[in-house]
DNA sequence: TCAGTGATTAGG
DNA sequence: CTAATCACTGAG
């Protein structure tokens, strides 16, 4: 796949709800296990935006965890579910708006927690900064995707209204 | 349909 | 300290 270019701290501190359909057809990058760099493109995402809505973590105010949504965009967000499964997820906005992009799937891996796994995506890249890191970050392949949208996957415990946000990006197939 | 698996959180 | 919860996955 070829290389791009480095999003900047621009690009993730607009609202999680510009930069989230933003983000399926750019490239996700990662320093593997082997020393290769590995380049994804990102099928599926989702937001979660700020302490009003139900099924974003920081809902229930600012904790150990959710400290670092709570940053300037730019960073990682990164979470085990279900004693099993690491989350990827990019902070959005500005400092003190606590907000994240969960990435669902890239090209060759779909499903959050398969991705992290076949990625050795862990606990470590929590708070990685996308700006600087030399590990992880994303880039724009300079090409347009057409994308589709829907409700968000997993998030039952949430009101009605919540629960039905179309804030679910993918490529269109 | 349903169990696995452990960090995180609120509550006593 | 305890116990409930959970932005998931794969087996049956």
């Amino acid at each position: 796949m070829e290389s791009g270019v480095r999003l900047s701290r621009d690009f993730y501190t607009r609202d999680v709800l510009d930069v989230a359909p933003e983000l399926p057809g750019k490239n996700l990058v990662i320093r593997l296990d082997d020393g290769s760099i590995g380049r994804f493109r990102v099928t599926e995402v989702e937001a979660y935006r700020g302490s009003e809505d139900q099924a974003c973590h920081a809902f229930k105010g600012r904790t150990a965890r959710t400290e670092i949504m709570f940053h300037e965009g730019g960073r990682l967000y990164i979470y085990l579910i279900y004693g099993m499964y690491w989350m990827l997820n990019i902070v959005t906005g500005l400092e003190n708006i606590p907000q994240a992009v969960l990435v669902r799937g890239v090209e060759d891996y779909q499903g959050p927690g398969k991705l992290t796994k076949s990625l050795g995506i862990d606990k470590s890249y929590n708070g990685e900064d996308l700006v600087l890191s030399e590990r992880m970050w994303f880039e724009d392949s300079g090409l347009v995707h057409p994308i589709k949208n829907g409700p968000r996957i997993g998030i039952d415990y949430a009101s009605e209204y919540w629960k039905t946000r179309p804030w679910r990006y993918f490529l269109s197939p």
